[in-house]
DNA sequence: CGCCGTCTTGACGAATCTCAAATAAAGTGG
DNA sequence: CCACTTTATTTGAGATTCGTCAAGACGGCG
């Protein structure tokens, strides 16, 4: 019987470095029941690491930022010093142009590390604001770097998750290129029904924690195309709705969505 | 007088090291008259390297690979061993999804390093394919990992890299997610009008190398939409087109497109 | 010269956006 | 805790953009 994210995702409290640790752990969850909240979607820094290199990286962590719903972790133009792994609540990631529009980029739940854009030119290039109470563990990057340098497994571990950012984005971007409407609309409940499972919540019933407008935004769509398609699936029996809450009933027929050429 | 880019864009042969550490220079463009052709949005690898790191570097390349126009460099799927830097010629990638979908992720020319698409899960996800006869230097990625380790310019210089990917990957996502037709059109001209003119080219006039359709893919349009603007902004004036050749006759106005908000 | 892939252009239709109004939910101050 | 304000959501009708289908033109190449 699975936990349902009725009401906020959190993962269990323990030490600082602890709880970055599990958010950054991977494939190890067969020994530590807590790595179970991050499989797949995760950034696995420490993955592998020998005892000693996992002491110095939990000791980097002397920092937690409190968020409440609506304040920013970072602003676009920020200057970047480090990376923020999630500790518990959730956040948007929203790109600006000069011209005033705006999208949101993603979508980052507890266990997921952002922060990465600033590595580039040492900028924020997009800002992160909290989409309820939030916690995020600080991770000072130039230490990261030092780290890197001292163990290769460690290295290798900081370039997957670079590279799976650009992944995840590649993903977004085929969804945002050549995809209908009705198919952004399911990919988007898969992908989070995917990634609460791999929590350790179910599957198929949880809350979204965004506004149909901001959905919208990050799926290239506007709100009330948004709000129609929900109830349209609603409708032919795929899910119940219930203002943000969302219950899965046919993940098959919603796979289906996706296959359609037309 | 600008050359103008009307065969195709090749970088003064030299050694193969040579070759490279021009399409990996930046900033020092002045010391080096053959940077002039990798300013902007290129890789950047060997930036500010001492001169022995520099000279590990040069060792690195032993390879090149010679493609004809329509050849595949890599395959999704394929085992992830090295980096790509195009040495003369031009590039696409591909993204591909298990139904049968695919679109055109990156439009890539000489100067610019390609497959680190690779690095995440050591499998390529996107394939890459020759728009003209190209050619390309094989820059082994363990040893890239390995000068990374002792070099800390080095490391910086391929965390930049892989960020920029990030960037290059967000700003198309904003293109795909919120932008019109014609915004899309424009953009896409000014971005090669751009990366043109960092390579010592012409900014306002140049040749296609993709087709309508691969154009669209990119954008997320049909071909069909793709020509009917490019003959719209010939009404207008803003360009001039003759088949695959492109000259930009006022790109203030094209740059206006991007202004309007409807 | 004729074929084939590419490109242009038109007519039509479908998907999505815009505008608008009513309803529901969330936040606020007393 | 209630009344009130603000914000979010749903739903409809109409406009618009872009895609689809189709026909013909262009250009390169054997």
């Amino acid at each position: 019987m699975q936990a349902v994210a009725t009401h906020r995702i959190e993962m269990p409290p323990r030490s600082i470095a602890a709880a970055l640790g599990r958010a950054l752990l991977k494939d190890v969850s067969r020994q530590q029941t807590s790595c179970a909240t991050c499989k797949q979607h995760d950034t696995c820094l420490a993955t592998g690491l020998d005892v000693f290199t996992m002491q110095q990286f939990d000791q980097l962590i002397t920092t937690r930022i409190r968020l409440r719903k609506g304040e920013t972790l970072y602003r676009a133009g920020a200057r970047f010093s480090a990376l923020y792994a999630i500790r518990s609540g959730s956040c948007k990631t929203v790109l600006l142009t000069e011209d005033g529009h705006d999208q949101i980029a993603g979508y980052h739940m507890a266990g997921e590390m952002i922060g990465i854009d600033g590595i580039g030119d040492d900028r924020h290039e997009c800002e992160a604001i909290a989409l309820e109470d939030t916690e995020v563990c600080v991770v000072p990057f130039d230490q990261v770097t030092q780290i890197a340098r001292e163990d290769g497994v460690f290295q290798r571990n900081l370039h997957r998750m670079l590279s799976q950012e650009i992944t995840r984005e590649r993903r977004l971007m085929l969804l945002l290129g050549t995809m209908h409407a009705d198919q952004r609309i399911a990919t988007f409940l898969l992908d989070l029904s995917h990634r609460y499972q791999s929590r350790g919540y179910s599957p198929s019933e949880f809350v979204l924690r965004m506004t149909r407008e901001e959905i919208g935004s990050y799926l290239g769509l506007k709100l009330e195309t948004v709000s129609r398609l929900l109830s349209r699936f609603q409708r032919e029996g795929l899910i119940h709705v219930v203002g943000r809450g969302i219950k899965l009933l046919d993940r098959m027929l919603l796979k289906q969505i996706l296959d359609q050429s037309v």
